[in-house]
DNA sequence: TCAAATGTTTTGAAGTTCAAATCAAATATA
DNA sequence: TATATTTGATTTGAACTTCAAAACATTTGA
């Protein structure tokens, strides 16, 4: 008999990767040109309050160098164009191009398939238990401080 | 108010990269020079019923060339050893090392602290439903058909 | 003003992964 | 039994992701 505690690592450890395969081959599948990461990217700065470089890196949890690299082609391939913030000049801020737009929008339905395609399965739509673990637990890693 | 879906999509695509790097974090303050990806090849191979390459790859969803690859530097490193199978002198069968057994002992350790607080934190463990809900869950990506 | 701080970009290196080519051993078939 | 095919693994070259450190630009503070 497994644990919760066993389960949950399988989660981590297993479903994660798992999860981020099917996402990506149905990128392919579309005729999406873009990866996984390059997804996150857009999706993080679709929902920036703040569009510039340091905030998105943050919430990608990557270095602003490496984000400058992902901007970079995603700029080269029309998906968001930069502008300076005209308050302080050094701080570069992104857009989306409505291509970015209509990506996001085929990933996202391609998303909620696939989670309703799970509740479905699992019929926990209305699992008010779940609901709440869930929120906790989400809300745990949301605060647990990313050392750096 | 966020919907169940939400919430496991926000699982889906910040958390569990928070908690990759969480655990990498901890790998380096332990002095542990190996990557989560290694990490996971040595948890492939310590749980793996038949040890070959082919076995271990599709285990982590990864080509046997890929990892061919890992196995090279984890082998350089002395974590692991080859042997062919007697039975069928093609196939290459992987073992580990006590330096594999020690590190995965400690990083076994870490996660169950970590998960361990979760659980202090949120008051969980005894959460029958959030089990079996998980359990569920586990359980539809394990079988979720990986095409290929 | 100009030194320090802040925000970003560039660059070089390391790690991960794949696909295709190759090699080695086992199995099937003529 | 020879040899063609299949199966299991490795090698190689390329693409992608990421980081750290150096460089650059702008702002802020002494």
């Amino acid at each position: 008999m497994q644990t919760t505690k066993e389960i949950i690592n399988e989660l981590l450890v297993e479903i994660f990767n798992r999860i981020l395969t099917i996402e990506g081959e149905a990128l392919k599948r579309q005729g999406i040109k873009l990866s996984m990461s390059e997804i996150h990217v857009l999706e993080a700065i679709n929902n920036a309050k703040d569009p510039s470089m340091t905030s998105i890196a943050q919430k990608l949890g990557i270095t602003v160098g490496s984000l400058t690299v992902a901007v970079n082609t995603l700029f080269q391939k029309g998906y968001i164009r930069r502008y300076h913030d005209e308050e302080d000049r050094r701080r570069v801020l992104i857009a989306l191009e409505d291509k970015a737009f209509q990506v996001l929008r085929t990933h996202d339905e391609f998303h909620d398939k696939m989670i309703h395609a799970i509740f479905e399965d699992l019929k926990v739509e209305e699992d008010e238990v779940l609901v709440q673990s869930l929120r906790r637990v989400a809300g745990f890693f949301k605060d647990y401080p990313v050392s750096e």
